[in-house]
DNA sequence: GGTTGACTGTGACGCTACGTCAACTTTTAC
DNA sequence: GTAAAAGTTGACGTAGCGTCACAGTCAACC
């Protein structure tokens, strides 16, 4: 008994051209190959399919389903890899789901903005320092158009982010991690990032911001209200990210 | 002033790779291209880099915030449009996770398998019916053979994914969705799939299981414990399926 | 025997948002 | 003057196929 490629996808419930794909990575070859070119398949390639189709739809990868059938990967503990990797993307979303309904529903609210929580306790298209230097005396200004050019979901959301990344320093934190991991540097990136919104980051600017954090009582609140430590944990990993990426 | 690629990227903490893609997408124009070839950025660029960064940190796709920077969409609509196609992926992932996580606990469980268990209250491989016809005598052994191919977790995947389709169905009863809808159709197809495994689904077979469904109560309660009525959706949206895409 | 229609084959592009070379030119620094 | 740093365009890779385009094959009907 032998399908055409046609036969098989209708039997299977999927393709051809997912039948042609997989052939050409090597999971479910043909059994034969008639003169003409065309593929032909018998009982044991539906068998192998259905193995195929049943693994991919607990969402494994095909390259994880070809370890799983050639027997280099146990069944069990594919899955259990796998669902790992399903939990942290679940919770990757529930935090961004998190974020833009918080974002939105204080933007329905009509909440007043205040300036003081928009930022992390400081407002830095108000800060003097490098900023005027930089940008001369009209960057006052230039701030200002900046904050007013935003709509107000944008302002909401502007706020949200600073939230969301006090609170990731605060989970990383908790989690043990160091200043120069990857994890942490991913989220000063961030940081730093929704810093220049506002300012212009240079390496004297972070690394002060930093010291600045650990020793002014406002900083320093806002950050370890998510985990005692974080404050610091945050100087040091702006430091560390300053002399990797910034000059000046 | 005015910044090249590089310090630009920096500035906003993301990568010049970036905004050359961003470039070609129109999403974020230099302001000045030098006679060498050379992208030069100024303040607003900054600042539209910056609502852009800010926007994608939620989530939304490069289209959808090309909208809202020109204008064309508002901020909050666009968020609440996206914000439901979060939810529907994290629903998804959740089922998925689900789905997963309780058949390596069934498993792990060392749960005795029964057969009338592992399928929707009809042993397929039995079926006399077709079967016998087009496979000949050894079809029933080759169904034994096919089933002890199977890893434990294998089998309990199998008897997972049945109970999955019957609870989809069970939903999209609730729902209201008609036998022909895209949304039913998309079971069906993973229906017809599942007993695929075990059979060869033509349209004869697939029309008198739908029968067979409504009419013996084993299968009625199998699928109506989802919702009363789902037995004949079921029903209906196999007679659809397989006048589409089976014949026989 | 010719035409039609259903299938089959092999490419190859598209989708998301860039990362990562490669090859080559310009600017900057010593 | 030369080497390092930064800039350019171009192209591939990612996951898993969907979707043409173009061409050959096969069974059926007139």
């Amino acid at each position: 008994m032998e399908w055409s490629i046609q036969e098989l996808a209708r039997a299977a419930g999927t393709t051809s051209r997912t039948l042609r794909h997989y052939g050409q990575l090597g999971l479910l070859p043909p059994t034969r190959i008639g003169r003409n070119g065309y593929r032909y398949y018998d009982r044991e390639s539906l068998l192998r399919l259905q193995r195929i189709l049943l693994l991919r739809e607990l969402g494994l990868g095909l390259p994880a389903i070809a370890e799983v059938l050639d027997g280099q990967r146990d069944t069990a503990v594919a899955l259990r890899t796998h669902v790992r990797l399903l939990e942290q993307e679940r919770q990757r979303l529930a935090r961004q789901i998190e974020s833009v309904t918080t974002t939105l529903r204080r933007m329905e609210g009509g909440e007043q903005l205040m300036a003081e929580e928009m930022f992390d306790g400081f407002d830095h298209t108000r800060y003097a320092g490098e900023v005027t230097q930089r940008w001369g005396r009209d960057a006052w200004e230039k701030g200002d158009r900046w904050w007013r050019s935003l709509s107000d979901a944008e302002k909401k959301a502007f706020q949200q982010q600073q939230l969301d990344i006090a609170a990731d320093y605060g989970r990383a934190c908790l989690a043990g991690r160091s200043p120069e991991s990857d994890e942490v540097q991913a989220i000063t990136r961030r940081h730093v990032a929704w810093l220049s919104s506002t300012t212009t980051p240079t390496k004297g600017y972070l690394v002060g911001l930093g010291e600045m954090y650990v020793a002014d009582p406002r900083f320093t609140a806002n950050y370890d209200r998510h985990g005692a430590g974080t404050a610091v944990l945050v100087r040091d990993a702006m430091k560390v990210y300053a002399e990797r990426h910034l000059r000046d």
